[in-house]
DNA sequence: CCATGCCTGGAGAGCGCTCTCCCAAACAAC
DNA sequence: GTTGTTTGGGAGAGCGCTCTCCAGGCATGG
């Protein structure tokens, strides 16, 4: 009997090939290539023939000699890149994983892209050996594009990738000017939400934490360009500011100098969650209740601001839709490579917890 | 002049082939090759032509035409399976992701493979669908080979991985028997660690928190075995035992049954982490000193074992040597396909904290 | 001096597949 | 009956590469 489903093919041990589908078939090479890929009608009883041929021989399509006519993998690299030059920092690579944000972000990648039907594939870039083999995957035609998570600002790999001349979509626009597309999260619009937020609260005597050198990071100093234009068109004039380095200490540090100068502020937001999770602390050591006195929100909606007491208020970055632009602008450059680049500003969403 | 390093090809826009390489450089294709391949020895002139020609033409391999003839890749798949028969589960993955467990052993697979000189690519196989998306990328012949890290025991994936042909190599024995490559740890070699170590303070009016059920889960009643056979090797001829559920509750109610029979126990092991973790509570109420009246032992070595007060004493999976076993295995399968599957298993290491 | 062996380059087959081109058959219209 | 039109199958080229086979050059040994 041939009835056995994984029969190998004829005299060799190899997996079978279509045409050995063919010949089971009694149809030509062509006609079970249209049976595979339904590119084209075929009689029913071809189709019957082929299918059962299919079944006999265990056919699976040899997906190199496919991309070498079609020039698709069908596949796509999600490259993670984050710090390091040298080859020895165990810990970089675990955190990244481990950090919940870069968990979501690739998650939602990875969702995305499926719904494309098209085989997602995780790479880490965190070391020099790690970014050239990275490049030589997908500069060899590997897959069909990448999609870039940068976990730094002076990051190497978005440049490498787009002289690779290969389609590329990024998280975040790349500081560096470069012909890349990429999807962004408005930092404007996210201030403003912060602002209408304390506003609409009653909050009117209003506080900011900005960052020290804000030109260096245009994309988190816009956060507070937000906040003080909302503020403005609600009649607010006046804002106090002081300024960190995005750590909880600096927070803390600001936070006493702005409370120094102003007692008398009922509101507060910080441009990020580790500077308001500072300023959380130094309410409470000045007696103040929050948000009873004082209402805060930070901003990243890290895992920061769950573990702080109360809970932090915080602007998200809405990752399955930042994710979902990603996966659909790099489908898109894929059908046209030619085109140019196009990015997609997406706006964040306020996530209200116990702060205000 | 042509010293432009990225000149594409005469008269089409795509990228160059080996063919543009050898006819700027004046040789044969097959001369070309060899000296991209380095299979075999050139003359030094037709090396310095072939050379010269592939700066001028900015020549990048094909990767498909190239695993079409060698049926290499150079791609290893690291699969990670969990749980999820359905589609809606945006948790399970991102937990996954970011549990330090799977981050490090996912960070240590990556490292290990790279050593070898493979790309590893990352597939998360976290509902019906993905795992489908992976199989075909797999049996399609993309990657050399998978690692597979499964998270639960009625895993399909490594059933599914085996039936479609190609190497394998999985973390941990399956439990089904089935014809698969694995690498596991030794729970009795960890048992009888963590007796050695109680011992060895001078503990030896002996507990234990076993495991209820032990049958379905002989990787972890293993533990216990191990760390019976190791005491009564000491001459420790009687280790009390009640058993939880491995979690921390199951923990608490097994250590206050064990107390109340046995109040004179100065030595605790848990075969896992959590269970560990409920026993340092139930000592903490009950006044009792750990490590000074007694001390604890755990096994896992998983976050659960930091965060606890005193910080646990317990027993590591050792990751990078895991990973680095799995890698040889599978490159070892990957070199001779017909090879039966091979196994080997890595004695654990005791990590001595406050609890000890 | 010729015979023998070694070394390097070129020619060309062929990996498994898709897709264009062409032909045969079936059917419609005149 | 002839011609035009559609529809599906087969033949075969060719994607870019590796690798075997063979020819020719050169050194060595008799």
């Amino acid at each position: 009997m041939s009835s056995a489903p994984e029969k190998s093919r004829g005299r060799e041990g190899g997996p079978s090939t279509l045409e050995d589908v063919a010949r089971v078939a009694g149809v030509s090479r062509a006609t079970a290539s249209r049976v595979v890929t339904g590119t084209r009608p075929v009689t029913p009883e071809a189709f019957a023939a082929v299918t059962a041929a299919l079944a006999e021989t265990g056919y699976v399509p040899n997906q190199a000699a496919r991309s070498l006519v079609t020039r698709r993998t069908g596949a796509v690299a999600v490259v993670v890149s984050s710090a390091g030059g040298g080859e020895d920092e165990d810990q970089a690579v675990g955190q990244i994983l481990s950090d919940p944000f870069f968990g979501n972000i690739l998650t939602a990648a990875v969702r995305a892209l499926r719904k494309h039907d098209v085989h997602p594939l995780l790479m880490l870039a965190d070391s020099q050996h790690a970014r050239e083999q990275v490049i030589g995957f997908v500069g060899a035609g590997s897959v069909d594009g990448t999609l870039l998570v940068s976990t730094h600002n002076d990051d190497p790999m978005p440049a490498m990738l787009v002289s690779a001349r290969r389609p590329v979509v990024a998280f975040a626009r790349p500081v560096a000017n470069m012909a890349l597309s990429y999807v962004d999260v408005s930092g404007v619009d996210g201030g403003r939400l912060a602002s209408a937020h304390l506003i609409e609260l009653g909050r009117t005597v209003l506080g900011m934490i900005g960052v020290e050198g804000g030109l260096a990071m245009p994309s988190i100093a816009d956060r507070a360009l937000g906040f003080r234009e909302d503020a403005a068109r609600r009649g607010v004039a006046y804002v106090a500011q002081e300024d960190g380095d995005l750590t909880t200490e600096g927070g803390v540090l600001a936070a006493r100098r702005l409370l120094a100068a102003h007692p008398g502020i009922n509101g507060i937001f910080a441009v990020n969650d580790a500077m308001a999770a500072g300023v959380l602390d130094v309410l409470r050591e000045s007696g103040r209740e929050v948000p009873g006195d004082v209402a805060v929100v930070g901003f990243d909606d890290s895992s920061v601001a769950l573990n702080t007491i109360p809970a932090l208020t915080s602007i998200r970055q809405p990752m399955t839709a930042i994710a979902g632009h990603m996966a659909d602008l790099l489908m898109r450059r894929i059908a046209e490579p030619g085109a140019a680049p196009m990015s997609v500003v997406v706006p964040p969403e306020l996530v209200a917890r116990a702060s205000t």
